[in-house]
DNA sequence: CCCTGATTCGC
DNA sequence: GCGAATCAGG
């Protein structure tokens, strides 16, 4: 591959948002991370935080002065020839990984379309697991205090445990906004508002894990056939009856 | 080990 | 000009 100005105007805007040059190399495809960064510093663009170079301001260690290693491969290095019988370097095949292969795609980015905020307004009175909430913040790095197992396997927390302080999310890696084809036509995370039963199908996690989709209840985040399964009148002690089976077949066993 | 960017230097 | 090899910090 060849530095195109294509391809080094690319280069300059990755490099100048913070891309690592490993992210940038990859990206335009065909060029080592080596490469990229070589490519940066010819353009002269300004070097970012090195790890290398914490406050170290001389560089000049004695690379060359002192009879260090020959740093370049020997390639065809003959000495003398009384030496000839120096180990061949049969293992110069750079054995380059050919990294990124097919990647002529520049990436065309997949537009997010303005996710309808998914009406996430919960209602929160509801008593079943309103998984909207759990699967939309799946990476939270304090395990939560665990109160109890949703429907379905969501893991329930206590009402302290619930507003975690952490909305500076990073920015993202384009990402397809359907997870898979198979999903394609499913009613996804992306897909719910206010208007739109959400109640899970599936589990989380899983490639077809999808929302019902149905037109709601007025008034209710569910289809008139969740609700009645997410709303069960209390009856009078004694007069219960066995519990309906759970959404989704009950909480996973593992 | 992995990652990172910087630098060197044969091509 | 290019980029693999190497270095060196995290």
């Amino acid at each position: 591959m060849s530095w195109t100005d294509e391809r080094i105007d690319q280069l300059k805007t990755m490099w100048e948002k913070g891309l690592t040059a490993s992210q940038i190399a990859e990206e335009l495809g065909g060029v080592s991370r080596n490469a990229v960064i070589g490519k940066a510093h010819r353009l002269g663009l300004k070097s970012r935080p090195s790890p290398v170079k914490a406050g170290e301001a001389k560089p000049k260690v004695a690379k060359k002065a002192d009879a260090p290693k020959p740093a370049r491969k020997p390639e065809a290095e003959v000495e003398s020839e009384s030496d000839a019988d120096a180990p061949p370097f049969k293992a110069d095949a750079p054995a380059k990984p050919l990294r990124a292969a097919p990647a002529p795609t520049p990436a065309p980015q997949p537009a997010p379309r303005p996710v309808e905020a998914a009406a996430v307004a919960d209602d929160d009175d509801n008593d079943v697991a309103d998984s909207a909430d759990v699967v939309a913040a799946p990476e939270l790095k304090p395990q939560p205090r665990i109160v109890s197992v949703g429907p379905g396997g969501f893991l329930r927390q206590g009402p302290g445990d619930q507003q975690a302080p952490i909305p500076p999310a990073p920015p993202r890696r384009l990402v397809p906004a359907r997870p898979s084809a198979e999903i394609a036509d499913k009613t996804t995370l992306l897909d719910l508002t206010d208007r739109i039963c959400r109640w899970p199908m599936g589990h989380p996690g899983e490639p077809d894990f999808h929302f019902c989709g149905q037109q709601v209840n007025p008034g209710f985040p569910y289809c008139v056939e969740h609700c009645g399964r997410a709303y069960q009148a209390q009856l009078p002690r004694g007069t219960r009856r066995p519990p309906p089976p759970m959404p989704f077949g009950g909480p996973r066993v593992r």
